[in-house]
Formats: structure tokens, C-alpha cells, sequence
DNA sequence: TTCTCTACTGTGAACGCTCACAGAAGCATG
DNA sequence: CATGCTTCTGTGAGCGTTCACAGTAGAGAA
């Protein structure tokens, strides 16, 4: 048998070949390939062997165009691309779900919606049937992009809570508000009552709960809730660093901070630093994500540690039984405090 | 006319209810579908109006099966996966190479190869037919999967220069040996004469490469290449601080240090912090990549930038071109000395 | 007129697969 | 012995395209 390493691409085999192969016909090899049922065993055998054989793979294209579905998922990343990309979560995330579906022997697509020409372009090719369903990260509010594909019926599931969709979009998302609460939480049992935050944009799920999560906690322990002790972010750096200066000018007796991303908290470091205080005498820091700038801070951050691989494993678990009819879903994940150096 | 937006999903129209609609054949229709030639422009035009009123996108499984084309590429990534997506740089390759792509309207399937049993499932799919051409992300040495696609004649190229691949491989690759020269030539510039180097892993090309310039330039200079001052590192962080380590020890007089990757000489920054030396005034310090990690540091890293937009449009453009039918192409692309507080 | 050439259009076949259906064989039941 | 049931197998049709080829119409040349 001569391989097809002579350097031109040889024509693949077919069904057809497999079947003559192994004596049997097209539609045995089909039964096979799909399930092996009412197929017998000496049938059976004699196909695989006619597979290892002529190295048949099944030819995705003709599978498709018959039975509709394209066996494939799309991972669909609208709007700032920039800051998920530099989050090193994103990559988890993107690792995961591509694992995840290699599993079921589905290729994941990768699409970035920036501009206006390329979201019509993804939506297009979409909603014409070319992926079975779709891995949305957007996080951001009344994402027009989710709202159509969730029109047009295709299977989809968000990473993080979509804002403004109905209840009719599946997600997976880590349990913000309570990962928020155990952050603070720790704060207060560290004995500091003057608890800052720098929260993440108001317009993200995230940054709507982990700031939920901080005023709860506070009002259950009797602290007064002072508005001078909060101030917003945008999960950069710059915006964390910034934030902390404003908190210091606001309420210079602020005794702990908790920032909703380590990114920012990296930021809120260096402002403090700047300033003099030392952490975690002077201030105590909580970050939220753990990623690696948690650990690359001095002093390495106490964090809240999401559960990025069970969420990517989920979320492909919720889109395949969906496309497999099932119903939308919501699956929520428990977070982790994570204890270093700053608290 | 009624869209599709009552949840569950329509069939598409076809090429047939778009030739119906404008009143001509599936063969006029196609024609202008590919190129409009041989095509009056009344019908041209007949037919894109019936395009726009159905809603008409092509079924890309049913061409597919006939042109024996995908129209698809693959962005492969094998051995550890970790590093790189670890690595910021990546993730502009990543989605500069989906950009580009996207520009040409092919989707990219992401393929992650890291057990043995993915690799198989992998090579089984590509060489099957269902990509048209592959994007390598390796800079392993060795690697089967890709000398194994390069014998099935898939088309391929390769970010950074393979090693043991024969020629017949493309790629597209930043001058890493120039780009070290232009590093150390900057730092004998600063007046520095004891420098040092923590190079790369020699079984990539880059770490190869970035030591070979490192030497070169020390020759040309006719300084002294005190092998003392050589030791290695693996890319990470952790390797750069025991790598600035073993530097002190053996070569206490290093007034610099050329630093194979930014993430490294974090930690290389760390070390000198530790040991008392001040940067830049005892030891200078450059690293190389310009990622992220160059600007969290402080002092802020000097750096080498590799220009990873043009690289991604590179891989690109050379792929279709080999896809098309074109020879393999090397492309070297110039890097860049980033000026800042470590030198 | 007739022929040739160019510009355009329609049609059948084919790509490789799955699905529905029909049929065969084996075996138990009436 | 017919009948039904179960288990298995083969066959034709068809998915939505493209491609090759045949055919038409109109213009210009002989």
C-alpha cells in the first residue's frame, strides 16, 4: 500500500471504497460509522478493518450537506477584543472549549466580530447554517449580534450573565456576587471596617455583581456604607491605579480595598505604593480573576480564583445538548478565595 | 415577507429559489456567485437583487463537495500549550491570523494538539482533506505532526523557522538574530563590556538564533566571549531569575544582561533587586518580545519588538499563495529596539 | 443568404454521504 | 405451513452546489 507522501494530495477514499473493501455495502459502512447499530458483528469487524485499511476519514462536507447539520461550533468574541485578549482568562477559556468540543470530535471556529462589515459577515454566515451553534463571549450589554442569533434559533450559550437578552439565552458563569462576599467577607475578619472598592464597568454583568456582592456583605455586618469609598474601573490597569489615587483623596482612612480584577489590583499596588502605605499593614487588597498578574504583584494578590476550566466545559456541554434539543439553561459555578501576601 | 425569527429554524434558500426569483438558471446564478464572468449585467444584476431578497447565502458543504476545496484553514498548535498561551504575542497572532482570514471570508478552525491521541485525530483531519492549508504555531524541533502534513502535500506554513523540516516548508519568522544584535550592539553603545546573556531553549530556533546574534556582535566588537556569562533559560519567568542567579555567581563584575524573552527578564529584574544591584545604573537590561510584561516591569524593560501583525498577515498571504498553487516562500520581517528605563 | 465568432444561458451529471424503504434470512408462534 | 417478528443488508433518491457541455442569439464577414 503506497502512502500519499509522494508531495501531491491523492484523491481520499470514499464510502464506496470502504465498502468494496470490505464487501459489504455503502449503506452498512454508514451504519458503522454512525452508531453501529442493526449492524452484525462479523459485518461490523470486517468495516473497521476496511477503515484501517485504506485510512478512510468521512468527508465532513457530504455528511453535512445531507443531513444539515455542520458539525462544528463557532467561538464567537464580539466587541473589545483587545481586553480579552490580554486576559490571560480569555485563553483558558479559549483552550477549554476547544478541548472540550475535540472530545465530541468538533472543530471550533474562531470568530471576532469588531467592526460593523464583520459582524454582519459572522451573522450571515451563521445564521446560514454553517456552525451548529455558538460560544458567545461578549459580556457587554444589548450585544445586537447575540440578540439576532438568539432570533434566528441558533443554539447559544454566554460565558457571564448576558444583560438584556431574555431569559431565553443559556450561560455559564461563576457565582460573582458570592466570590465578591467572601472577599469581603475576609476583610472583615481581618478586623478593617473602612473597606474601599474600585468596581469593574457597570455595564458588565461582573461588574454589576461583584459590586452587589460588596455592599450585601457590608450592610449584613452593620458597616456603614460609605459612597466616598467607592469608585469605578474598567478592569485596566491604568483605571485601578487611577481609582486608587481618587479613593485615597476621598477617604484617606481606608483600610482595605477590594478591587474587581487583579489587573486593576495591580494598579491599586502601585498607587499605594506611591503613596506610602504599606500592604497589608496599612492596606489590605483583594483582587478578583487570579490570574497571573496576581501572582506576578508584589505582594502577590489574595484573589478570587473563577473556575475558567469547569466553566468552559460547561458551557460546551450546555450549547451540545441544546443543539441536541434540549432547553436553554443557566448554569452558575462556585468561585474560590484564593489567600497570598496582600490581605 | 416573514423572517425567521420565531425561534426555531428555517430552512435556507437555495440556489434554486434564488435562479426562480430572478428569472434565470442555477448556472447564472453560480456564475455570479463566482466572479460574474460571461455574465450580462441585467442578469448580474437580477440576480444580486434576488440574493438581497432571499437573504441567500451560499451552502458552503455543497461547494465544498464538489471544488473539493474547504475553504478553511487550520491554526495549528502543538507540543506545550501552556507557553504560548501564556505568551500576549500569541494572541495577536492568533487574531491577526483570523483577520486576515476573515478578509477572505475563510473561517479558522483552532486546533490544539497535545496528547498523542489529539495529534492523530488532527493529522487524520487535515490530511483527509478538511482544511485547504495549514498555519503552524511549532517552533518545536522535530515536530511529527508537521513533517507528516508536509509529506501529505497540505499546504503549511510555519511561524518562526522549523528546525529539521526540510526547505520545502514555509514560514515566516522575525529576524531574531538581528534583532539580538541590534540589543547587544545598544548595549556596548551604553558602554557596557561584561555582558551577559539568558538565552532562550536551544531546541527552538528563536532561542537559537537570539544567542547566535548575541555572539556575533561580541565578535565583531572584539570583545571577549566569556562563557560565564552564558546561561540558559526556558522562557519563563522563574528560569530568569535562576538564570541572573548563576550569572552573579559566576561572573560577578556583569554591568548587563541581554535577556532572551521579557518574561525572563522579569525575573532577571527581580534577581538584581534581590542582590542589591540597581538598574540601570550597575546592570542594564534588555529583553526581548516587547510584550506586556516589558511595561509592567520597572524599571520598564528595553526590548526587541517583533512586528506579530505583520507576521499573522505574512503567514497568511504566503498560505493562500500556496494554497493557489505557489512554491513555499521564506519571509524574514525586521524587528524593532524598544528604548525604555532598563538600559 | 450563410457561415463564423463571441457573449451569454440552460441542463444534466457528479461530488460523497445519509436516509427511507424494501427485501432477505432466521426463528418462534399460530 | 403460513404468519409475524426481529435482525440485518442493499438500493435509489436526494442534499445544494459546480462544472462541462450544448445550445441560442446577435453581430459581423464572406
Amino acid at each position: 500500500m503506497t502512502m500519499g507522501n509522494t508531495g501531491g494530495r491523492r484523491k481520499p477514499p470514499t464510502i464506496h471504497d470502504v465498502a468494496r473493501e470490505a464487501g459489504v455495502s455503502r449503506g452498512t459502512v454508514s451504519r458503522v460509522l454512525n452508531g453501529g447499530h442493526y449492524v452484525s458483528p462479523t459485518a461490523a469487524e470486517a468495516v473497521n478493518a476496511a477503515i484501517r485499511r485504506t485510512g478512510y476519514v468521512v468527508n465532513r462536507h457530504a455528511r453535512s450537506l445531507i443531513t444539515g447539520r455542520s458539525d462544528s461550533v463557532g467561538f464567537l468574541l464580539t466587541e473589545p477584543q483587545e481586553r480579552f485578549f490580554e486576559d490571560p482568562n480569555f485563553n483558558v477559556l479559549l483552550r477549554g472549549c476547544t478541548q472540550a468540543l475535540a472530545a465530541h470530535d468538533i472543530p471550533l471556529l474562531l470568530m471576532l466580530a469588531g467592526t460593523v462589515d464583520e459582524r454582519r459577515r459572522i451573522t450571515r454566515y451563521i445564521t446560514a447554517g454553517h456552525v451548529d451553534g455558538v460560544l458567545l463571549v461578549s459580556s457587554h450589554s444589548g450585544d445586537p449580534v447575540a440578540e439576532e442569533l438568539r432570533a434566528a434559533g441558533v443554539p447559544l450559550v454566554a460565558c457571564g450573565k448576558p444583560i438584556g437578552l431574555g431569559s431565553k439565552v443559556s450561560y455559564v458563569a461563576a457565582d460573582d456576587r458570592d466570590g465578591a462576599r467572601d472577599m469581603v467577607r475576609h476583610l472583615l475578619a481581618l478586623g478593617r471596617r473602612r473597606i474601599g472598592v474600585v468596581t469593574g464597568p457597570q455595564d458588565t454583568p461582573g461588574g454589576v455583581e461583584r459590586l452587589a456582592g460588596y455592599r450585601e456583605v457590608l450592610a449584613e455586618a452593620g458597616v456603614e456604607c460609605d459612597e466616598r469609598l467607592v469608585v469605578s474601573g474598567d478592569y485596566s490597569r491604568a483605571s485601578g491605579e487611577a481609582g486608587a489615587k481618587r479613593l485615597l483623596a476621598r477617604a484617606p482612612d481606608v483600610d482595605a480595598v477590594f478591587v474587581a480584577s487583579d489587573l486593576m489590583a495591580q494598579g491599586v499596588l502601585t498607587a499605594l505604593h506611591r503613596a506610602g502605605r504599606r500592604v497589608p499593614q496599612d492596606v489590605a487588597v483583594g483582587g478578583f480573576d487570579d490570574s497571573p498578574a496576581a501572582v506576578a504583584a508584589s505582594p502577590e494578590l489574595t484573589t478570587i480564583r473563577q473556575p475558567w476550566d469547569r466553566i468552559s466545559a460547561e458551557m460546551v456541554r450546555v450549547l451540545l445538548a441544546q443543539i441536541g434539543g434540549e432547553d436553554p439553561a443557566a448554569v452558575i459555578l462556585p468561585t474560590e478565595l484564593v489567600k497570598r501576601d496582600s490581605t
